[in-house]
DNA sequence: GGGCATTTGTTCGTATGTATG
DNA sequence: CCATACATACGAACAAATGCC
């Protein structure tokens, strides 16, 4: 079972309700400023969503400037400009 | 924008104009005698189609006999039998 | 160097829901 | 109703880069 179930029918498509989750943790400070996000199959595994969707979503973090992905590696969370300190947890 | 718009309300269907494009492209060598076409996705973004638009295209040159399709590989023009030379390019 | 697992990149196969003419 | 088209999603296979042993 997802961990993280999201719904197929919702108003907003799975992958933007997956970019959307994944935002907000990065906003949370949960991967730290410039750590890497869990990869793609673990996504799909906490999301229960397929990893084409999962992809539309980094997809979306890329265009927002939030990640960069890197071959073999991962992707990272892009670390906020000085003067724009992290949302922190709360 | 589409390198090759197709017309939507042209008096054939937008993927059989998609077909007779790639099927000259063929003929004109364009892309060798068993060599691959370009992708799916490439399709669409030239043509400005969808994909299922694209993949009824392929349908067609398939069922023409000019085309092969290979899961994760791509699509490849079936070279002519002897006797029946490339119309060659011009 | 080789071999292997992990990870992202790319490609086709299929299905569903929606919209249009 | 039906054919066509678009967007989205899931599945599977292949490919390339990385990293570790």
């Amino acid at each position: 079972m997802a961990e993280t179930p999201i719904d197929p029918r919702g108003r907003r498509a799975p992958y933007q309700q997956v970019a959307d989750v994944i935002i907000r943790e990065i906003d949370a400070g949960k991967y730290g400023p410039d750590g890497p996000i869990p990869s793609e199959p673990a996504l799909c595994e906490r999301f229960g969503v397929a990893r084409e969707t999962v992809r539309r979503a980094l997809g979306v973090l890329r265009d927002a400037g939030r990640i960069e992905t890197l071959r073999g590696r991962g992707s990272f969370v892009i670390p906020r400009s000085d003067g724009q300190p992290e949302p922190g947890n709360e």
